[in-house]
DNA sequence: CCTCAAGGCCAT
DNA sequence: ATGGCCTTGAGG
């Protein structure tokens, strides 16, 4: 399988740089062919067993699929369909919770007799919300001492009657979800009375917030294909399929001190068999998706030859920014020793980058040249990491950003009609349970980045995928991320 | 006055 | 720490 690489892109030489890295530029048609070939023996090994009937019951609603002329204002369009949720979820913590699971579509009349957080009997509103007694007191103790709950599971307990004392972090943040404020509880303890206007208003406009969320998350539950699990289990599952470390720890990475030194024309291969490698893990991942068996293979090819960049600087970025520290107070004059990746300083990556090709090849590469091959490419990454850690993105996070990355079309895409819409239902998905996600209560108080921002990231992604397309150093993410330490042993 | 929602008390 | 019951007091 690797030796496709390296057989298809002897045919382009590109003479104009220097020989210091004698590697050929590893062309798009070359990744188009190969993502071919892997896709279309996955197929034929898999025989995915398609559900047409289910399909066609379901509809997309879509209010319009997002038709531009050039890629940029395609994601603008993007940012402009689901503008409308943002607003309506207006920046606050919403429910998500509880899983509307006991039938009984009860509207108002025995809803406001059952404590909205644990389903005991109501006594009232309580810090804006009908809650039991007991709620009301847990949430009070819990206000008054300032405490910190921490969940032992995976913040998604269920909370009801019985088992409400199980877990106090699943409790409070049930509490805030359900529309209790903080601010209710009053600093200096005067019993009776009422509170001031500006709580009540509070009250009225959570509620009003957290009722628009209920039907948006109940819609966003109705899911496009019954074989797609369902709001957290969906991320959970992008989650554990993800491999991160997979993509980023290629083998062709490793340093082999055996080989490292001997001979230089392995050395080079190495750096092409690293292309292989790339396309390689994208397609395994692309296989293991939830979604892989809803899309035909073609699909996928089209969608993975279009966005492997933007997956690859997303990959990377996420991993950077998971594993070396979020952020680094001053990288500025740390030029010397530090093996880790600057947010900030692109000459201190591209002097990681020397370092690292140094090992790869086996032999001493000069800054200059480092620099003129790939700094373009270093500066653009360097930026893009930097307003990447400003997302200070989820892992759940991360993987619908990928999944939306992926789904993305461009608007002179020349699938089939209904494939399109498919692939716009999907992403339309990812979209709203990323808003989903991102608007559910943290552990840690302030996850203020909202889906907008990260919408508005997206095209900045695609902006340095251009750059690491149009570079013949397009493995040069993965030398910066390499994490020295795991590199000392090899296989 | 009565209502509602806040705090307090205290057996468990 | 929990939660059932009690006290309080501004607002209608």
């Amino acid at each position: 399988m690797s030796s496709l690489f390296s057989d298809m892109d002897v045919a382009d030489s590109t003479s104009e740089t220097p020989p210091v890295f004698d590697h050929k530029n590893l062309a798009l048609v070359a990744q188009t062919n190969l993502l071919q070939f892997y896709l279309t023996h996955l197929a034929t090994t898999f025989a995915p067993a398609l559900k047409m009937d289910i399909r066609e019951s379901i509809t997309p609603s879509l209010p319009e699929s997002p038709n531009s002329d050039t890629d940029d204002s395609a994601s603008a369009a993007l940012v402009s369909s689901t503008k409308a949720l943002f607003t309506l979820l207006g920046g606050s913590a919403t429910t998500t919770d509880s899983t509307v699971v006991n039938g009984t579509t009860t509207k108002s009349s025995a809803t406001s007799k059952l404590c909205s957080v644990c389903a005991d009997k109501s006594t009232g509103l309580h810090y804006g919300a009908s809650t039991c007694e007991g709620c009301k007191g847990f949430f009070k103790r819990s206000v008054q001492n300032k405490k910190v709950y921490h969940c032992s599971q995976d913040n998604c307990c269920e909370i009801d009657k019985q088992n409400r004392n199980r877990c106090q972090s699943c409790r409070f943040r049930k509490c805030i979800s359900k529309g209790m404020l903080t601010e209710a509880v009053r600093e200096d303890r005067m019993p009776g009375g009422r509170n001031g206007n500006s709580i009540y208003s509070n009250y009225k406009q959570r509620r009003s917030i957290i009722r628009k969320t209920k039907d948006y998350v109940e819609e966003v539950e109705r899911r496009p294909f019954q074989s797609l699990p369902s709001g957290k289990k969906l991320i959970k599952e992008l989650v554990e399929m993800d491999c991160l470390d997979r993509l980023i720890n290629l083998k062709g990475l490793r340093i082999n001190p055996a080989s490292a030194s001997s001979d230089i024309a392995p050395a080079c291969k190495r750096l092409t068999r690293i292309g292989d490698e790339i396309v390689e893990q994208l397609v395994e991942w692309t296989k293991t998706l939830p979604f892989f068996d809803e899309l035909p293979v073609e699909a996928h090819t089209h969608l993975l030859t279009q966005r492997w960049a933007e997956l690859v600087l997303l990959s990377a970025g996420y991993y950077a920014c998971s594993v070396f520290t979020p952020d680094s107070p001053d990288t500025t004059e740390m030029i010397d020793e530090t093996d880790e990746i600057s947010f900030t300083n692109p000459q201190v990556n591209l002097r990681l980058l020397q370092n690292r090709l140094a090992l790869v090849l086996g032999k001493e590469i000069p800054f200059e040249h480092v620099s003129k091959e790939a700094g373009t490419l270093v500066h653009r990454f360097t930026t893009l990491l930097n307003s990447f850690s400003n997302l200070k993105v989820s892992p759940e996070a991360y993987v619908c950003i990928k999944a939306i990355t992926l789904l993305h079309l461009s608007p002179d895409s020349t699938l089939d009609r209904t494939i399109i819409d498919k692939v716009n239902t999907l992403q339309d998905h990812f979209v709203k349970t990323l808003q989903i996600h991102l608007h559910q209560p943290g552990e840690d108080s302030q996850q203020t980045t909202s889906l907008a921002q990260i919408l508005e990231w997206l095209p900045e992604l695609r902006n340095a995928s251009s750059v690491l397309l149009h570079s013949k150093m397009f493995y040069v993410p993965f030398l910066l991320c390499k994490n020295p330490r795991r590199l000392v042993f090899d296989e």
